[in-house]
DNA sequence: GAAATTACGTCAATAGTACTGACATAATCT
DNA sequence: AGATTATGTCAGTACTATTGACGTAATTTC
């Protein structure tokens, strides 16, 4: 009577493909190389005690030095608390130091020191030499056209934020090609 | 005296660049680019209180129906008690099915239901939306690029395991490798 | 046939990252 | 003065992942 097994229980033996126009190729490789895209960084870090969400403030800090702790949430699209203990570590073991907004006193700009510089670099050259490695393997003339798909899957709303090529990087200091 | 701050703690004023040769424009592309990716999905799955985690499962089991808990484990790159729940309640919710092995009855082929089918696809539709307005946004005729791009990343040792693009996914039975 | 190995399941304990909601403080704006 | 903003913090929870250990059934090896 109350079978455990509702009657729908009956297994598929074809595998899903293409038909129904979905892209099953892309969205598998995307999510392999994902994975192994982060994989480099997150050995590193391991000897550190820190983890992803680490890397990823260490890196916006030293992409865009002086951002206040609001901006941070926004670009991570985390909350508060989620970022709480991560900046606090970051501070503590003295990758990032937080000064006075000069405007605005209750602001924190965040900073990288030259330790907290050093470490995300260190992270992101395995990174950056398996993406060298990945242009090359498919002709190098094609950086642009990557950068262009890759952007083309942000959501549009956020691509404001993301600046990327040009240099147009954070305002300030930039110029750089 | 015992300073808590250590005299290394002065902020670096100036955004990191590509000084070191380190492509951060594509880094932090990558980001963008799977977080949003991810982020389709992961809103279906809240609904039945599923996470990322459930959605990955359901992908392998519906792209290689018939694959083993220990094939999957392989393919996730996880270990069998990160798997053990989210798979039993795959189970429990009859998305998915297992079998015992015909040549090997320790094993369990794990295939798919109706049920499970669907709900793969209804997560991989708005991921390939995604894709297909990304490479149109970008020229559609570039799709074999961005292909050998993503899967340029993926650690060589694993590629084996993708056997993407052509559809010879699977092949269903077949001699494994 | 007995022993070792394999495939799987499960239990216990822990960690990292995220969430919501609430509350406190200081600074700025109206 | 009062409202709002920027930040920090506390409590509680959820999901995904880890390592290590143990058990059972099936297969392989000797």
């Amino acid at each position: 009577m109350t079978d455990k097994s509702p009657p729908a229980g009956k297994p598929i033996r074809t595998a899903i493909t293409s038909e129904d126009g979905i892209d099953f190729a892309i969205i598998e490789l995307f999510f392999f190389a994902y994975r192994d895209f982060t994989s480099d960084p997150d050995q590193i870090l391991a000897d550190y005690g820190f983890g992803r969400a680490h890397h990823r403030v260490l890196h916006f800090v030293n992409r865009r030095p002086g951002l206040t702790v609001a901006e941070l949430l926004d670009v991570l699209k985390i909350t508060k608390q989620s970022l709480a203990r991560v900046l606090k570590q970051l501070i503590d073991t003295d990758h990032v130091v937080q000064l006075q907004g000069p405007r605005d006193r209750r602001q924190r700009e965040l900073y990288p020191t030259a330790k907290g510089r050093a470490l995300a670099l260190a992270l992101a050259r395995p990174q950056s030499r398996r993406i060298r490695a990945a242009l090359e393997d498919c002709g190098a003339a094609e950086r642009t056209l990557v950068e262009r798909f890759l952007e083309a899957m942000v959501n549009p709303e956020l691509r404001a934020q993301i600046d990327v090529g040009s240099g147009k990087m954070s305002g300030k200091s930039h110029g750089e090609h």
